[in-house]
DNA sequence: CGATCCCGCCACATT
DNA sequence: AATGTGGCGGGATCG
């Protein structure tokens, strides 16, 4: 090389003179060029043959040497050849033997020559992607290294994203399986499915949060969510820490980003993700505040991933402008969807991809990690081995253990999303025109992806069909599809894409229930989507009206985002087909679609700016709907009616007035409702909206669904969470504790049915569930009567609350929390499909006793939380 | 000058 | 202890 360099003697040319690119320079040949700017310099400038070089060649020698040849043949042969095709020869000549020569070549390459990117396709073309079951290709690290001619800890950057998307599986030492892109989807698929859960949930939250937060509270920011969260967080995050750093485990991070990373842009919207937004998310600490620097060594390691994926041709990179400006940023374009193979049942379906690789006992990277804990367990069962990985498995259940920390884990990042999103949405907020609502994580940047709602709406329906659901906007939404397509199973006719899954899932923090809430105009301006897909559930009556809606499919639309698709649909089915269902809270109401009721509905919300800060959304009259809509709809109708109708939100009847009108209640626009526990348990906030915000609830709801599992889930709040799943089944039975988050959850969407009650339920922290729910039943007889019951104290409240009063709309966050009771209310679960109740996941303490709830916040709360968490609840069984 | 990200030291894991 | 793995971040390049 260096002779190069002297040949050249330009001593340094810069970079420019780089030949690499040939393409561009090619004139500068490479000869000519000195070539390799400063490093030559340093080394050999002097002479080629400097010490130095030799001693470099004869190390190299023996392997090294015929890598690099090779190497150059191989990958730069042809850039380099035609670069140096020019004048190779002078070079050549002086210095050296052709070894020289080559080297010289290599000299050449530039920077980007020795990319991660490059060299990854470059040892992709060495595999098929598709390669005929019967062979087995072996890799093995050193041969390749040596032949692409480089260090192996390169090759080790790719194996391990490779390994992360199941391409390759490590078989030994040094060695490893080429298994090509066979499972990929299946593997993407349960990415998703799992990203749902993780960050759909984040996102929503986010939303909440900050729409409570900041938006009514301006003060609290971000500082807030961390503190509400915190808690449950805190708790949960030490356990991780202290598990984590004994287990120590830090491998597989590459592997692990790598998942994470994947999952948000399955489960984004617009399947755009930036940089910096990535890095947050997956910082683990938390929130701590991660330095800086703790940020940039994130990001560069999300450049390598990025590199690697960009060569499998999953990802392009792009920027985002945003208000702030231009961020790198990087736009899925694999698969979206992944329709077949088994995706119904068993949301496991994933793991049905049994990575063969997964021998290292390690195994457990593959695994997901998902926070979502939950469905991956399966596998983590059967790793068993190693517990530190297994973390994620969240079954066990094990409260304390190590894999608590993985929820931790997931806290935390759930946290750190909050926070990013709130960023976000802050800054959104601030330029409302942004209109990602929520803007979390994808940044909407702008045009890409731009959050528009209006696909989503879309793809409600069509997901059932389609697979599409993704869609490309929501971000989160995508998600949800899936989940809203089980329930919707029927409206569709179709079973969705999702069919299967009965649950619902809410973010830890929050909750989101569905309504048929109104759109506004506003909203659907904005985010078109979502209003649409509100209406479908409706039914039509809605107005839905818009366009979007489409109907399509013939969901409903829901109105919401589309995210809410996802929720919708479950909800719809719920309602419409099993009581229980799950969907939670998907209730559509009211039929207006005009504007006005929108707006009023809205109006509150509207108002507030939440609409803007959110798409979400959520007229708060929504939850209220949602309520509603399992067991008393009446409530939110009430409420929305009047509001919608006459009053305008101002009002503050919130809650009672459900009763009255219960029934009501007509269609309402989808619309959804989110609660969002706060910090502890406490605390619900519903949002409502009309629009978007379904989007982001779909997620969550989607999340779910993904699952499969027939229960509904709720994270805790936000720290929590994780999320629980309420089966109705649980009931009782379990544990205590669940988070009290999740009750509310919970609570939510049984209200109706059975469970009870009466009253107030909600949820509060602690979560009542309650088991039952009922399926059928729950939704009407509930309705009347009790429904009002929780919900509608609660929602009512809540919804009333804000909505009328404050427009806020989103939700403020009610806190409802502590109001709760804990009791254990029931909760319905409406939501709860009927279906597959089921009993995933039951957890014992949940359902049993409210006080344990409670009292989890204090204790508990953090294990068991983790562990326990999950709440089924399901409606039938139990009952 | 900020975005990228190569390079390889070095700690930890596995043999 | 040797070797395999892979975290990590300085600092070189790119644009």
């Amino acid at each position: 090389e260096n002779i190069f360099d002297r040949s050249r003697m330009a001593p340094k040319t810069p970079v420019k003179n780089e030949p690499v690119d040939l393409s561009k320079q090619k004139g500068c040949t490479p000869e000519r060029n000195p070539i390799t700017p400063v490093k030559l310099v340093d080394r050999p400038q002097p002479d080629p043959w400097t010490p130095t070089a030799n001693l470099k060649m004869l190390v190299s020698a023996a392997s090294p040497d015929m890598r690099d040849r090779e190497k150059k043949k191989e990958l730069f042969r042809p850039i380099e050849n035609s670069e140096q095709s020019d004048t190779p020869d002078s070079l050549q000549y002086d210095m050296v033997d052709d070894s020289t020569v080559d080297e010289f070549e290599k000299q050449r390459p530039s920077r980007k020559q020795k990319s991660l990117g490059l060299l990854c396709q470059k040892f992709l073309a060495r595999y098929p992607s598709y390669p005929l079951s019967t062979e087995k290709t072996s890799i093995s690290l050193d041969e390749v290294a040596s032949i692409l001619g480089v260090e192996r800890r390169r090759i080790y950057d790719i194996v391990n994203v490779l390994e992360s998307l199941h391409l390759v599986s490590r078989v030994a030492k040094n060695q490893y399986c080429w298994h090509g892109r066979h499972n990929l989807s299946q593997t993407l698929k349960t990415l998703q499915e799992a990203g749902e859960l993780q960050y759909g949930e984040l996102m929503t939250f986010f939303q909440h949060k900050e729409q409570d937060l900041e938006y009514k509270f301006g003060e609290r920011k971000k500082e807030t969510i961390s503190d509400s969260q915190d808690r449950p967080l805190l708790d949960f995050s030490e356990p991780d820490c202290t598990s984590a750093s004994a287990n120590s485990r830090k491998d597989k991070s590459l592997r692990i980003m790598s998942q994470k990373f994947v999952m948000l842009f399955l489960v984004s919207k617009t399947k755009i993700v930036t940089l910096d937004i990535a890095a947050k998310i997956l910082i683990e600490e938390t929130q701590d505040t991660v330095d800086h620097s703790k940020f940039k060594t994130k990001v560069r390691r999300l450049y390598d991933i990025a590199n690697v994926l960009t060569s499998l041709g999953l990802i392009k990179k792009v920027h985002v402008t945003e208000e702030r400006g231009r961020k790198p940023a990087f736009k899925w374009i694999g698969p979206v969807e992944f329709p077949r193979k088994n995706d119904e049942t068993r949301g496991h379906g994933p793991t049905s991809d049994p990575l063969p690789g997964t021998q290292r006992g390690a195994s457990a990277p593959y695994q997901i990690c998902a926070t979502g804990k939950q469905r991956f367990t399966r596998h983590a069962s059967f790793n068993g081995a190693q517990p530190c990985e297994g973390t994620r498995r969240k079954v066990s259940s094990e409260p304390n253990s190590p894999r608590q920390e993985r929820q931790d884990e997931y806290c935390s990042k759930m946290i750190n999303l909050a926070a990013v999103c709130k960023q976000k949405i802050e800054e959104d907020t601030r330029n409302p025109s942004i209109t990602s609502p929520l803007s979390l994580l994808p940044v909407p940047g702008d045009s890409d992806f731009c959050v528009n709602p209006l696909p989503q709406a879309v793809f409600p329906v069509v997901q059932a069909d389609v697979p599409s659901l993704s869609l490309p906007n929501g971000i989160s939404s995508q998600a949800l599809h899936p989940s809203t397509p089980a329930a919707s199973k029927t409206e569709n006719g179709k079973p969705t894409l999702l069919p299967n899954q009965p649950f619902l899932c809410f973010p830890s923090s929050s909750l989101f229930m569905l309504c048929g809430g109104l759109q506004e105009d506003n909203l659907r301006e904005t985010l078109p989507t979502t209003g649409d897909v509100g209406n479908r559930r409706a039914e039509a009556q809605a107005t839905v009206p818009p366009a979007a809606c489409q109907k399509r499919s013939s969901h409903k639309c829901a109105s919401l985002s589309v995210p809410v698709d996802d929720e919708e649909p479950a909800a719809k089915k719920q309602t419409m087909e099993q009581n229980d269902v799950p969907l939670s809270l998907v209730v559509a109401k009211k039929p207006f679609e005009s504007p006005k009721a929108e707006s009023t509905p809205g109006s509150g919300c509207t108002s507030a700016e939440h609409l803007e800060a959110f798409h979400l959304d959520l007229a708060s009259p929504a939850a209220p709907e949602a309520a509603d809509k399992e067991s008393t709809k009446p409530l939110d109708s009430q409420e929305q009616e009047k509001r919608s109708q006459n009053k305008d939100p101002d009002e503050p009847t919130p809650g009672k007035e459900h009763i009255s009108k219960e029934n009501a209640n007509q269609p309402f626009l989808p619309q959804y409702l989110y609660v969002q526990p706060t910090a502890g348990l406490s605390s619900f906030n519903f949002l409502f909206s009309a629009n978007q915000a379904p989007g982001a609830i779909s997620l969550a709801a989607s999340q779910l669904p993904s699952l499969s599992v027939p229960c509904i889930m709720v994270p805790s709040a936000a720290l929590a969470s994780f999320p629980l799943i309420c089966s109705p089944t649980i009931t009782s039975p379990l544990s205590p504790v669940p988070n009290g988050s999740f009750s509310a959850a919970a609570s939510m969407n049984f209200s109706v049915s059975g469970l009870a009650s009466t009253t107030p339920v909600f949820i509060g922290t602690t979560a009542v569930v309650t088991p039952k729910v009922s399926p059928a039943p729950l939704v009407d007889p509930q309705q009347p009567a009790h429904p009002a019951l929780h919900l509608s104290p609660v929602l009512a409240r809540s919804c009333g609350a804000v909505k009328l009063d404050s427009p806020v709309c989103v939700g403020h966050p009610v806190t409802l929390l502590k109001l709760q009771q804990p009791s254990s209310t029931p909760l319905t679960p409406k939501s709860i499909r009927p279906a597959r109740h089921e009993a995933f996941f039951k957890t014992p303490g949940s359902l049993g006793d409210p006080v344990a709830w409670k009292k989890n916040e204090g204790n508990q709360s953090r294990n068991a939380s983790s562990v326990q968490r999950r709440l089924e609840i399901s409606s039938t069984s139990p009952d």
